[in-house]
DNA sequence: GCATAACCGGACCGCCCGGTCAACTTGTTA
DNA sequence: TAACAAGTTGACCGGGCGGTCCGGTTATGC
């Protein structure tokens, strides 16, 4: 095996133009596909959609697994950006309820499902979501402490019902581009201290 | 054509013996496997469980689709006739409360999303499902007229956080077979009126 | 117990999907 | 501008799906 002098092989080589512009059509598309059909999107139809061929999709992304998870990669990194970020905010329940309102936004775009279908494929997807997770966990505890949400709700619990609205919404078919405001603020007022009920005998889920 | 004399043609023929056993054998294995894989349960899979082959699967019900909308028709029955009954109780909030209760405890067996992709299929299960959407929103405002669920929600609002609880469980591995109660008592805490923030300027949709 | 119609079952069909590959095109670099 | 590596492409493959069909089987009425 030969090695050409004085090329240091670079982790990843860069990539040529036509192709880094492919790929960003190739993610939009994908994006697009995904947030209409889920994962019964075809690869065919995203490189249809992106104007490629289905080969070039999958010089990309070696698998539909590995596109879908590049595209939830990139989201979930995008929250836990905003959720350590919001963590510094002066009101703790503000700052967590902004943090809701901003993940019910997103959905609307990827439901959160994809994290389950994506989550067991890809190693780097599955710490980037550990580590959103963590960051609401923070969120949570910090609004908790400051009598903003309900204390026997646990960080898991909030993480899950921040999946609700976008997937409620799903079921309206012809539903107002912000009706899962309306469904975000029925969740939130089950998190809020005031008037809670107790949650019955089910012990909450380890995270 | 010779129509065989003294014969009254039945509306549909008696069952024979074998028919109606594999066609009972049928139904709890396409439940099963519906509740366990969804809509991607395949007919060669719900046969072999059955214990039948796939023929007589179409020989019962020409379509998949058809399959599925038989099983949802019973559940849906069920529940309404449970909504109805509910209806006459003393107490209103009580009533809304243990429907919702039963109906998150049976959408462990099978998701409401079914009624989704079932009810675009079938025309006896859109009137069902009808008739039962009916039913809740009778539930429903009776309950609001006594105080017990905030007056700012519509029946609808309540028929879609009624399937919350079910699918939010489902993104849990292990979980518990009762942990649903969990997240249907954090619904219910947002459907009270104590301590009810407003809903926003997002209007509800019509039924 | 026999004739018959209802019923059963699994081989088979066409279709679509994710993924591969070898021939071809194009950006890059010296 | 020449030469090559990188990139592109669509025909192709194996597999699984919903649905069909017909030869064999079985319950049932007389």
């Amino acid at each position: 095996m030969t090695r050409a002098p004085e090329t240091r092989a670079p982790a990843t080589r860069a990539l040529r133009a036509d192709a880094a512009r492919n790929r960003s059509l190739l993610l939009a598309a994908a994006a697009a596909e995904f947030a209409e059909r889920g994962m019964d999107a075809s690869v065919a139809d995203i490189a249809r959609r992106a104007g490629i061929g289905k080969g070039t999709v999958f010089r990309h992304y070696p698998t539909k697994d590995d596109l879908l998870a590049a595209i939830v990669l990139d989201r979930v990194e995008e929250l836990a950006g905003l959720a350590r970020q919001l963590f510094l905010a002066e009101d703790a329940g503000a700052a967590l309820f902004s943090f809701l309102e901003a993940a019910a936004g997103k959905q609307q775009q990827l439901d959160f499902s994809f994290l389950r279908d994506a989550g067991d494929i890809n190693e780097r997807l599955r710490e980037s979501r550990e580590r959103l997770f963590a960051a609401i966990v923070a969120l949570v505890e910090r609004a908790q402490a400051a009598g903003a949400v309900r204390a026997d709700v646990t960080g898991l619990d909030v993480i899950l019902m921040m999946c609700v609205p976008s997937h409620v919404v799903s079921f309206v078919p012809g539903a107002a581009p912000d009706l899962w405001r309306r469904y975000l603020a029925l969740v939130i007022d089950g998190l809020r201290p005031e008037g809670a009920h107790s949650l019955g005998p089910v012990p909450p889920i380890g995270v």
